[in-house]
DNA sequence: AGGTTGATTGTTAGCGCTCACAACAGCGTG
DNA sequence: CACGCTGTTGTGAGCGCTAACAATCAACCT
């Protein structure tokens, strides 16, 4: 009852001590799971622990480990259902190896909010840090960076001497691209997406790769900036492609970088009058839950954002924990989905 | 050159305190800003802390204060539009307040789960948790659980004796049905979201109380899981109601609780045969990026993600620094967009 | 029996920092 | 000129924990 400070603070490893008759060394070691503790001891100590409602002090352990077993997650448009994915992937298999995730959301790409980011996980002792960096710049700034912990990017591109995942979006676009080539298409057109993005260039190469292979010259390349408007307005241009009819190269397959700006796309051809897949087949990317439900429901090629996520936090882990042999690049396979925007129909 | 451990150890303060000719307490009143310090001493050790390299330890720091300066945020469904953005907004509320966000993320909504989020977020010390935990068995669960520090609710309800906000989804649910009724719809339909969620009850109880006003008895509500395929199978039960042309109500307007699934529905009513909005208007909620090409453009109801989040770390912050009055729910406004899913048009 | 081993427990010394307080200078004031 | 005041700096203790070592005891071997 008698209660002079408001504070009454949490217990102790030397209470529990106390509580149970034995030193705090010992209560230390019962946490720790030590082989070394009598059986009897041990229950008195875990009774003793419950009683008082114990728990250990991290900040104290920290202190005196120097493992914070704490790690920093940074990201770009974390609202995104790729980027929110990946994290959401990142932080399960951080938890299950017992690491605390702390994730910096970066708004805009430059530089500085990237190394303000950096700064702001490093002076909180995170022991390690994936970035999703998909921007050249992002990744430049990364290296430039050299922090005090190991960095492992995702979608950061292979270039650079840092550790990395990422999807095979080349692949990925080869599938798609071959998939409407094997449609019976003589051309396939291309929505990119921005141009600093990592992911764009690989999905453009994978696409020209196809095409060249196959001796047919790839048309010219519109882009947006992944969002539905941009894709709206490129569909526009498309559309007005597919109907004047004159060109070198007829509109009648198009790969759009992602299914956001796929929509635009499908929106844009169907106020042309231009029907999909009859007069041309529309294809995207990434397989976001709504692309099912698209008008027609979309072709596209789906990434495994989770596997992503758990491969990131096993490379730096590997890494933090000492194991880890050289800087590595991890590929994750993409899974091509065929639904109806490009199914083949009995009009040309 | 001479390197006998391989570990180097991160400066100390007393090595700062060592190479600017001062006492180690010095130097952590010039980081920590105190008033009385001489301008030219400050500079010196300003100096010496770049020249080292040096940065503060947080876990000792936090072990002497008793402060981590560390939120934990816990949440479900983290994929999905509306929980990443007010992820997206908390993480940068709490950054600019000086606090590091750490985030776990729930797979399934049960209460086990939630239990364990809190254990692991307590045993790093966290001062405060904002769960965002929209459904009537995770709030349940909070309550009774009983956490060492507070903790904030989102779309958390408020009944219970803890602090919340959420959006004011009775009023945007109010604000879309009353646009209906305005638009000339004898009657407005409901799709309504999962029976456990707070946030369907919400949206379905505004759609009621606008009808009963207005003296129009409600149709039988319609019950999706928030997916597109849902509001899919939703749509072609509509689709048939709509025409069959018999029984009591007629359909001609639809609000659907959420913008995944009146892309179903949308898509459903197409295979039907139903214009949209010629025939049946619908309006979704959430306001997700794709819903402005939707076909046809979907109206809905913008939630302000950002400033829940934003208004959420301020209230839990304020308990955690003593300024918390009472008990506090916040709401937020909704805003109604209006597109051409609810367009009246020259045909009934 | 004497010594050695292994299991179990306790003791001590910090980890790097902040807080409370002491020390000291320089200044104005009665 | 003694006194107190303010501004500036230093000293010592201790936050709660783990790591290293010491101590104790029973069991075991030759």
């Amino acid at each position: 009852m008698a209660n002079p400070a408001e504070d009454v603070r949490p217990p102790t490893m030397a209470d529990v001590a106390r509580e149970a008759g034995v030193s705090h060394q010992t209560v230390s070691r019962v946490l720790s799971d030590h082989p070394n503790v009598r059986a009897a001891t041990r229950e008195q100590v875990t009774l003793a622990i419950e009683r008082l409602g114990y728990r250990r002090n991290s900040a104290a352990r920290a202190l005196v480990t120097r493992r914070t077993r704490t790690l920093g997650v940074i990201a770009v448009n974390t609202a995104l259902y790729g980027p929110a994915s990946t994290l959401t992937g990142l932080e399960e298999a951080a938890r299950e190896q017992g690491y605390l995730v702390s994730t910096v959301s970066l708004r805009t790409g430059e530089g500085q909010g990237l190394k303000d980011a950096i700064d702001h996980l490093a002076s909180w002792g995170v022991e390690g840090v994936v970035a999703i960096t998909p921007q050249r710049s992002h990744v430049q700034a990364l290296a430039e960076l050299d922090a005090p912990f190991p960095v492992v990017t995702v979608e950061g591109g292979h270039q650079l001497d840092l550790p990395g995942v990422s999807l095979d979006q080349e692949l990925g676009a080869r599938m798609v691209t071959e998939h409407l080539l094997a449609a019976g298409h003589g051309n396939v057109w291309h929505v990119a997406g921005p141009d600093d993005w990592l992911e764009s260039e690989a999905r453009t190469a994978g696409w020209r790769t196809v095409l060249e292979e196959g001796g047919i010259r790839p048309p010219r390349v519109l882009t947006g900036d992944w969002s539905p408007l941009s894709g709206y307005r490129a569909g526009q241009e498309l559309a007005g492609l597919a109907l004047a009819r004159r060109g070198a190269t007829p509109v009648t397959a198009v790969f759009v970088a992602n299914d956001q700006m796929a929509l635009g796309v499908l929106r844009a051809l169907r106020e042309g009058g231009i029907r999909t897949p009859g007069q041309v087949a529309v294809a995207g990317f990434d397989d976001i839950p709504e692309a099912e439900f698209f008008p027609p429901p979309l072709t596209t090629v789906r990434q495994d954002f989770a596997a992503i996520g758990r491969r990131s936090i096993g490379l730096l882990v590997d890494h933090i924990e000492g194991r880890a042999r050289k800087v590595e690049h991890l590929l994750v396979e993409p899974q091509l989905i065929m639904r109806a925007s490009t199914r083949p129909s009995n009009e040309s």
